[in-house]
Formats: structure tokens, sequence, C-alpha cells
DNA sequence: GGTAGCACTCACATTGTGTGAGTGCCAAGC
DNA sequence: GCTTGGCACTCACACAATGTGAGTGCTACC
């Protein structure tokens, strides 16, 4: 028995199953593809595979349906990537190139995705802790608050609001500002304590708590983890094809996905590679409401590497090679973006 | 016939559907409510009911189930708000307190609206339009690329990046900024344009464009009907309840609330009044995916006046005293941390 | 106007039956 | 030793038939 012809008729099984959503059977199965022999040497594959744990069967006189482990075998083994058309290409080009800032940038990714996959679409803002810090601006507001205004290299603008202890002095401020300034343009976050470690020194001791408040408040906002925003879309998709994928269980992924908590982890797990496309398959995902969800995702970064994450979410029975394809897009034009701005 | 008995009836047909989810007969009404009166009598007061349009029967040998229009009735003349508990009102007002910065305030809310209605819910950013420029930021970028930063007294931060036509002079952007500052400080949208026209002329020739063109972005950010952002959260909750409640129609709905068009016009189609909660019941959102969702808002402000809304969104079968409470009590701490911050 | 009684309707649950897709296994064939 | 045709077996699902009960509308009576 060949194993070969094993791992087709696997492929097959996946291929079949993902289009027609229903158990495939030997008949089926020889009939849809050019394999060579009849259903029943079909089926005594068929019993091996199962005996393997690639694929089961919903009820005894069912077809056959790919297991995890299956569909692992098939994403890991026999898919080849397929190549977006030109025209998908270029669209997905201009329709990113169009975006004023990042916020747009990252909304349009996201709506691309789920636009393109057709399922619920995932994207991480680009990590504080991977950005290099490119301006500190402190606004006076009233007379006792500052507004400590950070902007990184990949166009984030974060925002903490600080309570001074005394009386706001404009000319001590832009003393500060410029001293920040010069101590962090350019810098990464875990190089942010030693660049501002001494900066009060340079001021009197009488503004010392200020300083040191406005440079926890940096430290602070660069190291929240919480702070690593990612944002959804295409959550109608799930309920479109989902309906009849998930049955009534949709209540979980759904629970799932706003927990944010729960994304960033599997996000951060899948973050390997910045290049390669990964994939979780159903309990991979080691999270009880995604049981039967699937995660593609890829890593975009700027010029110094990789900053956050992309993917897409839907059932294990999604359409693997499509998916890989739209994600590693996406995550492309929105690197080359990056670079660019 | 007494009307007052009738409206009786109508409240308890309401109550009792709200809290079983089943067409409720004349039998469980005069069970469950003290009415005084046979479930004969019932039937004929349910009779007009019907013909009036305010109740319907789903099959004929079924019980009563409220209209819109009997809901409509049901919310303006015969709800009585009920108040939250003192340990709600606590609970609600440390958990916003604890924000950091608006996002976070904005973030807060929208989960604890999900939290307390159990539904969808939804928290508009306040209005660039409505709220006062409190400072303007030009940072360079780069050799020709200038970020324009914009932050109101709502604490709202938007940022847009400017491609300029020479050099970046970094004395003539210091200038800019502080005139800018000066022109725009306290200013709203709607003074802008007066208050900025004649600034070119401060500037040699040669900085003219530079500066038609930070003014026309700013100018732009703030008109830009686009940034009046809207976050979502507790669709989770439509699938839970809403299991039952929509049956399979939940695509749908998950459809419109991410058309972020569709929510806009909603929430600004209600825009009557600040102070008052406002309430769309079915087919009354003019949106055919939410024939079966109802919408409760009201505005939140800071001490000018309303900014923007915050509502929550389920069944037409909700429960709309609780609601209108919850949502309510969130405006309310809203508008006093906007005021206060 | 309110009430009791009664015939009527009809969704829904339950049970029973038939059908067909699909399987596993075995003996024969290349 | 794979491969194949044949065959008995299983079992989900669709469909029809039946029974039950909640609920109604109507009418006659108080």
């Amino acid at each position: 028995m060949s194993d070969d012809r094993r791992l087709d008729v696997l492929r097959a099984i996946v291929e079949d199953y993902v289009a027609t959503r229903e158990p495939v059977g030997s008949r089926a199965l020889v009939e849809r593809h050019v394999l060579g022999v009849s259903p029943a040497t079909i089926r005594n594959d068929m019993a091996a595979l199962e005996e393997a744990g690639y694929i089961a069967q919903p009820h005894t006189s069912a077809g056959r349906v790919p297991t995890d482990k299956g569909y692992r075998v098939f994403v890991d083994r026999l898919t080849t990537v397929k190549p977006l058309s030109a025209a998908e290409r270029r669209a997905i080009g201009s329709f990113l190139e169009d975006a004023v800032d990042l916020d747009d940038v990252v909304d349009r990714s996201v709506r691309l995705i789920a636009q393109l996959t057709q399922q619920v679409a995932v994207v991480q803002y680009p990590s504080l802790r991977r950005s290099a810090l490119r301006h500190v601006e402190l606004v006076p507001v009233g007379q006792r608050h500052l507004l400590v205004v950070l902007i990184t290299d990949t166009g984030r603008v974060e925002q903490r609001t600080l309570e001074t202890d005394a009386e706001i002095d404009e000319v001590v401020i832009a003393r500060l500002r410029v001293q920040l300034n010069v101590s962090v343009a350019g810098r990464r976050p875990s190089e942010l304590p030693a660049a501002l470690t001494g900066l009060a020194a340079a001021f009197e001791p009488a503004h010392a708590s200020l300083v040191a408040s406005v440079v926890s408040v940096i430290e602070e906002t660069l190291a929240q983890e919480s702070e690593e925003r990612v944002v959804l879309a295409g959550t109608a998709n799930l309920a479109r094809s989902g309906g009849s994928d998930f049955g009534h269980t949709l209540g979980p992924v759904l629970e799932a996905l706003e927990e944010q908590v729960v994304l960033m982890r599997l996000l951060s797990e899948m973050a390997e590679d910045e290049a390669t496309v990964s994939v979780r398959i159903g309990r991979e995902t080691q999270h009880a409401g995604l049981l039967e969800t699937s995660f593609v995702t890829t890593g975009y970064g700027d010029e110094h590497g990789a900053v956050a994450r992309v993917g897409s979410i839907g059932p294990t029975r999604m359409d693997y090679p499509g998916t890989m394809a739209a994600v590693r897009a996406v995550a492309r034009y929105l690197t080359r973006i990056l670079a660019g701005s």
C-alpha cells in the first residue's frame, strides 16, 4: 500500500470537505478526483487514515471528516501556497496606500483581510516595545495636569495625563521637552531606562519629582502589556458561513474573540518567525471556545524586523491555502507601507 | 371597558414576554398579575389591543406578543425608570475613574454597559466638531513629512501626516506652532476658518504653501464625518441570550453593527436631546438587519453640553427599564469624568 | 361590562417507517 | 500482495401519522 496515495486521499478529503462542508465518502472521492483506484481501495486507505487519527466518522454510516491532526498534516505537507492574482495584489496595494494615518492603515488592513478571507480578521497595532521612539511631547493642561504624548517611528501616538505636585512652570517644561527628545529620539523602550537615568540631575531639586514622574509615565506606558492593542473585523462572517459551521456554538467563539487577552496570548505564542505564516488548528488554540476554529497569522514589520502580527480566524474547515495567501499578502503590503511612511 | 385596564394588560404582556420569552396567554396573565378580572375578560381586552396593533399572535393557537408599536407605548407611557442600586453606582464610578486616558475611558464605558445590560454596547468618541481645540503640535518627521497632532479638551488626540513641498525648516515650524496655538486654543472647529484666515499673511510667501497645507489638514481632520469614531462591545451577548432570540438571523445584526455608518446614522438621528434617554424599537431603526433589535441611547457631555452618545443594543424584547437605567447611569458618570479631567 | 362554558384551531412533541449513503469484510482477480 | 466487486449491515435523516394541550373566539348569561 502506497503511502503517497494515502496522503493524496487525505488531501482530497480535506479539499472536498472544505468545499462541500459534508462528510466525504469513498464513492464521491473517486468521482471528483483522479486517484486511479476504486472506492473499495479508498475505503482501505481511509480505514488506515482513521486508524492513524487523521480522519474520523461523525457517525457509523457517514463519510469521513478530517481531524485537527489531519488538517495539521494538510497544512504542513500538502499545501501549495497559491499566489493571489495580479489584480488582487493591485487592489490590496491601492486600498492600503490611501490610508491617512496609522489608525487608518490598521483599520483598512483588518477590513481587507476580513473581506479577502470571508472570515474574522485580526490586526495587532505595532508593538510599542519593538518600536523606536520618535518624539515626546509635553502639553500643559490647566495648571496641574500635564499631557504626555509619545510618538513612535511606526506612527503610533500614545498619551497619558499626569497630575503634578506643583503648578506647572512653562519654562521647565520646555527644557524638559528638549532634554527628553535628545535622550529618547530613536531609542527603543528597552534602552530607555539607561538613557533616562540622570536626567533629573540636570534639573534643580525642586523639579526633580516632576521629572521623575514624567519619566516613569513614559516607561510605564511603553512597558504596559495592555497597550498591545488588537483590532477585529468581520465577525459577521462567522454568522454567515459559520451559521452552518458552528451551529449554535457561536457564542463561545465571540466571547473568546472579545477577550483581548486570549487573542494576545495566541498571537504572541505564534510569533515564532516573522516571515512564516503559522497556523493553529482547533484544539491547538488551547481554548475551549475555539475548539472548532483555526488561526492563520503572520508577522509584519518595518525595516528593523517584525513589530506585530496580522491574521485571520475561521472554522477549522477553512480554505487554508487561500487564507494563508491573503494574510501573507496583506502583511507584506503592511510592511512596505510602514517602511515607507 | 376601561382603557386603564387595557394598558395594564399591555404592560403585563410586555413584562411577561420579556421575562419568559414566550407568547403570553390570558390564563397565565391573570395568574401572574393582580388584574382582578377573569381570563375571558382579558381575552376581550387582548382582542382590542390586537385590533389596535399593540400585540399580535405568532399563530392562531398561541398567546400574544407585543408589536413594535406595543413596546413603543410601553416605553413612552408605562415605564417607570428604576434607579440602580447604590452599590451598582459605586461600582460604575470607581471602575470608570481608574481609566488612564480617553481611550481607556471609552473602552471601560463600553464594557461596562455591555456588562450591565448583557447586550451589545456602543460608545461614541467625543465629537471633534463639538469639542474645543486645546493644543496643536507639529512634529517634523524626516525631511519632508510633518506630523500634525490635534488635542481637544475632551482628551481626544488626532494625528495626520503631511508631505511638504520643500524641506522642513525647524524655525518656521516653531513659529507656526506658536501662531497656531494662539489662534486655535479654546476654539471650536466651526470657529476655526475665521480664526485661521490671514495666518499665512504673517509668513513669508515662500512658506505660504506650507502654512496653507497645515491649516487645511487641520480643518479637514476636524470636519471629517468618518472621524466620528464609535466603539462596540458585548457582541457575544447577542449570541448568548440572542441565540434563542434571533434564531439564525444573527448574521444581519452583526453585519449592521459592523457598518459604522449605520450606527452613526442611528446615533445622530437619536441625538434630539442630551439628557433624555431615547429609544428606537424594531423597524424604527429603518434598517433591514435590525428589525428585531432595539436601541437605547443617551448623550453625554462636558460642561459645555453634549459631545457624543452612548447606548445599548438588544432584542426588541429587552428589559427596557433596566437598559435605560444602565445607559443613563454610565452617561452621567462619563459626563462627570470628562468635566473633571 | 364582566364571566363561564364550549367548540375549534393549530403548533409541537412523539412515534413509526422507509430510504439511501456509506461502511467493513470477504473472496476472487491481476 | 495490492486491488476490486459484491454484499450484508448500520444508522442518520426525512416524512407521515397521531395525540396533546395551550390558547382563542363566540355566545349566552349574570
